[in-house]
DNA sequence: CTGAAAGCGCTTACAG
DNA sequence: CTGAAAGCGCTTACAG
């Protein structure tokens, strides 16, 4: 077995609480006795016992992410800001994910509780407002991510999706873009995502004095790739014209993409597209996307910051809600 | 504070012996009692508290994960399919990343201990052979994942890296190419990734009766998606000519195709490409990128299981080698 | 600046 | 089938 406290603490000629000391950098204890427990602790290689640190000081320094799924690169960059982000502050990160189903998605939760851990960052997907009592059983700090749940009691990191869509399309409409689609809606919502992005959009067009013509706004199921890919060859087949797409999102965006040059089409000199979230690859497609920086990494280090004061500080200070400042990064599919 | 067996027990009227034996499902339990037992737990929202169960069982229901990077997305549906693997033995993850530098894979590696795993997965990067007596140190069981350390006393899960390679390549000269190209090359790498599927490249020429033209060997410093865009420019601004191109990833040859693109090559008409680790995104890119399914969800399967078993079994049977299979999945860079 | 005691909430042996 | 006791390895609160 491994050393314990009291190990170091007789091979040193001290009493465990000295050794406790040093190990947590309480700051007075004498540099020689200091030295000597340093000693003792590299000569048995002692490592504490998380466990029975967690015991007793009722903390894991530990953090639970809940988002969909990690295949998807946004969720994928996500996790490494926030995992940058909680190293910070000396916390590890618990990744659990769930499927599409509301179920998987309760079960995470719930794993995150059984887990032990400190508190958990958690990416809504398909609860409602209706199920703003079940994420009080959760029973520990939670901060959210995303859209859907709009009046809990827990703080709430987002970005400016409304702002940003009108920044988007107001982008193309500058370009001289005529016919502009919005691919990615969820009609009937109006709290998500989608909903808000879909008023940025409407916002944009409004202020350059365009009707909306309902044809170009593009419903998907979901925002992948496929999606994508789906909706546009619709689009293209059911003879619509356009010379422009906003992108709820970049795997929408890509998919659109690929289908367009496909065709023939060229990009950007027939239609324009922007897409959202600055993922990695945008930057390495064929045309490289113009897109939204949603200001993930923030997003990330600001939820991590505000979790962890509420695990080591004062839990009774009001939900906070806090909106990431966004930029349009302009990249081939757009420039003429 | 939430209710601890203590509380279960008097509410039950039993001792913390039963409550403990139900939440565990020790079988020999009255039914009368345990449906008793159990109407107290929801009474009272009885959560184990895990840090006392880790304490007193030594076991934390938790490994490690220890990647570069979850933005290349080869490592995040690595840890997607680690994820699901451990779920079904009742293990979460704790995902650990490190930097290109060697002191971050150390100190990766050193976290994992501090954090009171059971176990870890470590995906190797910048350790070599000299730093087998290292990895003993760790002091927890322990499963490889990679290429770099051969003579290790670890069990070691992995791909059959020349035959995929030898595999990829007969693929390009079966369909006519004459001039292929080994895209992703570590110069005097013997044992590592790059050594073992330049061996395959190698192979299948001289299978082919075909010389070794050096020029076609192109080496790259990491194999990010700009290394093989980067590698690809050159290659074409020296006036080497080719027809095929073995990428020693997915990224790269990704990042070659942009290139050729840009360019105006044709693909797979003028150029045709392979490349390897079959990511989700080879299905949508533009042409569809031909590839080499190495076997990953396998691999992360096989890798836990062996994990799990040294966790739960028996540590003293000798380190086990797995190597899984792999299969082309031919798409459009390659189809005539 | 350091020590002796208590106890966090479980599971593990052991007893009956 | 169930119970009473011990103890996993720390940190906390207190004392000096």
């Amino acid at each position: 077995m491994s050393a314990t406290l009291h190990d170091v603490a007789r091979a040193a000629g001290v009493s465990i609480k000295t050794v406790s000391n040093v190990i947590n950098n309480y700051p007075h204890v004498r540099s020689a006795t200091r030295e000597r427990v340093e000693a003792a602790i590299d000569e048995l290689q002692y490592r504490p016992n998380q466990a029975a640190r967690s015991l007793r000081s009722g903390r894991a320094d530990m953090i639970g992410l809940i988002v969909p799924d990690l295949r998807n690169p946004y969720f994928a960059e996500l996790a490494d800001d926030v995992m940058r982000a909680a190293r910070a502050h000396g916390f590890s990160v618990l990744i659990e994910q769930f499927d599409a189903e509301r179920d998987s998605e309760l079960a995470a939760l719930r794993g995150a509780r059984r887990r032990g851990l400190d508190g958990v960052l958690y990416s809504v997907l398909s609860l409602g407002e209706d199920d703003a009592a079940l994420l009080d059983e959760v029973g520990m700090p939670m901060v959210l991510l995303g859209e859907r749940i709009f009046h809990s009691a827990h703080d709430h990191v987002t970005m400016r999706n409304t702002e940003a869509a009108y920044a988007a399309t107001a982008h193309l409409i500058a370009a001289g873009r005529r016919r502009i689609l919005a691919l990615g809606s969820h009609p009937g919502e109006v709290v998500g995502s989608a909903g808000l992005r879909l008023r940025g959009y409407e916002a944009a067009l409004a202020e350059a004095g365009r009707e909306l013509d309902p044809r170009l706004v593009v419903p998907v199921d979901r925002w992948h790739r496929i999606d994508g890919a789906e909706a546009m060859r619709a689009v293209l087949n059911s003879g619509v014209q356009f010379d422009g797409v906003v992108g709820f999102n970049d795997s929408l965006a890509l998919g659109a993409m690929r289908v367009l040059l496909e065709r023939g089409v060229r990009i950007p000199e027939e239609v324009a597209i922007v897409g959202f979230d600055d993922l990695d690859e945008t930057r390495y497609s064929l045309p490289a996307l113009t897109t939204i920086d949603p200001g993930r990494s923030e997003i990330a280090r600001v939820a991590v910051d505000l979790l962890v004061e509420r695990i080591t500080g004062d839990a009774e200070v009001a939900p906070r809600e806090f909106l990431a400042d966004f930029h349009l990064v302009e990249r081939e599919s757009t420039r003429s």
